[in-house]
DNA sequence: TATGAATGAGGGTTCATTCAT
DNA sequence: TATGAATGAACCCTCATTCAT
């Protein structure tokens, strides 16, 4: 007899899937349980036997978009050399990201509000945007210590930084004629000149 | 019988302020019709008399509010010299509207899935950012012409400060610990680092 | 222009009587809002809007039927002169109740559970009781005054007079052939049996 | 292999007695068949095997405690001489049920609709009920031989006595102030009034 | 203008029961 | 025997909108 195969991770990622494909097409708000059981093939039991409620499974699914999503980044960035490279790869990935993936994008919007400060879905998303500013200090630093960049208070400057992406992709839904790279690359130099080191400082440095 | 005066410039104030007040503290969705007719004290149709729907009410409500957001501004704006200035004001004006109006700029988020592109109110929006993208680029201009800044695309770059500001405003949303006005200041000065001329160049100016 | 009837007036008791039927037939728990609404004749919105629950719902028709039950048995009771006679009558009466009302007589059991103690509905069935047995003491005690009874603690006796008859009224709903009139006839003459004066007794009063 | 004891005779009880524990907590209809599975540390499958059906398992369940409320009440009568005394002790005992297990009692009243009259049910509780009355009445009976009691419809009353106690413990579960060992000692010992021999006849007796 | 009763489709969720393993 | 994933009908309730008055 064969162990019955652990259905449970089968199915779970089986109805996240189809809900995302939902939650992104309609919304939300816009998106009721019963279209979520037409697109996975299972009944409508079965989500509830997998997922507590409509928000838990929501929850869950942005949690499982997210883990991808850093995992990518992850694999990408550790090709790059300098750490003005680093920041521009990251650049570039936002921008691509608001760019390629607005409906997903405009679904974090739309729960935004909903889970507030305080909600269990709020420490999902506080903890991504803290993993992903620490990542990116940790580049400034690294940028610092090989005197590409002069000194600074990063932690305030990333957060600026990132919301400025997120902003841009926010933007995007609305107008979908933004050219968020471009854009995206435009500001970025901007940033990395604000950066640069000053003619006076070098000296320490030798 | 004297002409009543236009009741109607009275109730749509009345009714917006009451609706305004129900969509920030419980949401969009959460705010049913029900709601508004209770905190404005007027009948259910009575609202509809003066509104067609529960969007469009929405709708025209944040019109109103943008319409305050801008005049406050443009006020502002004019006790500035300085190209500098104008923009320091402008980032801590975004910075202090993040702060303070977290529950209305959540309502801005909530709403943003709903219109998408292409809808009725989509173009509200679009045409607020717009009008706020000029203003900026004009002041940069302005900045370009007394030589304070260098040389660069300041439509791209100005979409991208405004989307930081913004993007600012959406994560002190959920993560209210934010000082908003001190990552501000720190961003605007980088960027105004960022942009100041290069040595080589002023010789043109004079 | 007559002023509007007040329809809630007419519309309540509609929707009594259509639930009032329903749950006799079905039960509380087998009825549904929308068997009641079918009942009716209104739609399931109209019916929420008279009413916020089911349960509600089911309290005040309940209450309503409890109101003219007793109503209808204080008219009885005026006619009646004895003590004896009176109580005879009450007897008389909760048999008939019982044989004829089996139906609304389970439904009241089948709620007992629900409301327990403590409940809002608990309160309006523990002071119909109390009514219930304030009255049929007032009638021993006349009774009393009149030597047609010997003394004793009539409360106690009174809660267990009427918990007779309604434990008949529940024997009834599960065996049909039970003839109530003729047990609580038989019954009530052992009970003022067991209270006729003793010969020695009358002695003490002069 | 030695041939499994009966497993059967094992889970059945098992499952039982942890169904009548979630039905007294919660109530027939509130307790979900998951509520039971976790209580008695099976799996679903298992209770189907061993009961037909959740309606079957509550007869069953209920069945079991009738089987043990007899068998109790029983040994203790056999203690008891004079009719009187016997009676005595059935009053005390059925007040005892209701002041002690008002939790089972209630429950009892729940499933007393659902069953109604035809049932499969109920014809378990009329039995129950049937047995007891026969019981009531052979002490009845005995006591009219030793003279103790008077003649009369013993029938009857038999059945206003038993509705007496159990309306008494329905009235219990919704006024939890009830007294009702003293209620029931009150009421039995006019009962016992009612029921003694008169002056007249006791020559017979001689 | 103003009212508020009336509508009814649609929502999320529960749960007794079944059945492949 | 035993398991627990799977089913889907049914349930209570909400709410944007309409319309007779």
């Amino acid at each position: 007899m064969t162990p019955r195969p652990d259905v449970s991770a089968l199915r779970r990622p089986q109805i996240m899937e189809a809900a995302l494909a939902c939650f992104i097409r309609k919304g939300y708000v816009h998106t009721s349980m019963d279209d979520i059981v037409a697109a996975c093939g299972l009944s409508k039991g079965s989500v509830y036997w997998y997922f507590p409620s409509k928000e838990a499974l929501f929850a869950e699914t942005l949690g499982m978009v997210f883990e991808k999503i850093e995992s990518d980044l992850q694999s990408q960035l550790s090709g790059c050399r300098t750490a003005a490279a680093k920041l521009r790869l990251l650049a570039a990935a936002s921008a691509q990201f608001g760019e390629e993936e607005s409906g997903l994008f405009s679904l974090f919007l739309e729960f935004w509000r909903q889970i507030g400060a305080g909600g269990q879905a709020s420490h999902i998303w506080a903890s991504v945007l803290h993993r992903y500013k620490e990542l990116t200090i940790s580049i400034l630093q690294e940028g610092r210590k090989q005197n590409e960049f002069r000194d600074g208070d990063y932690e305030q400057l990333v957060w600026a930084v990132m919301a400025a992406f997120d902003g841009l992709a926010t933007y995007k839904v609305l107008m979908p004629e933004l050219d968020l790279p471009k854009i995206g690359r435009t500001f970025i130099e901007v940033i990395l000149a604000g950066l640069k080191p000053t003619g006076r400082k070098p000296k320490n440095g030798c």
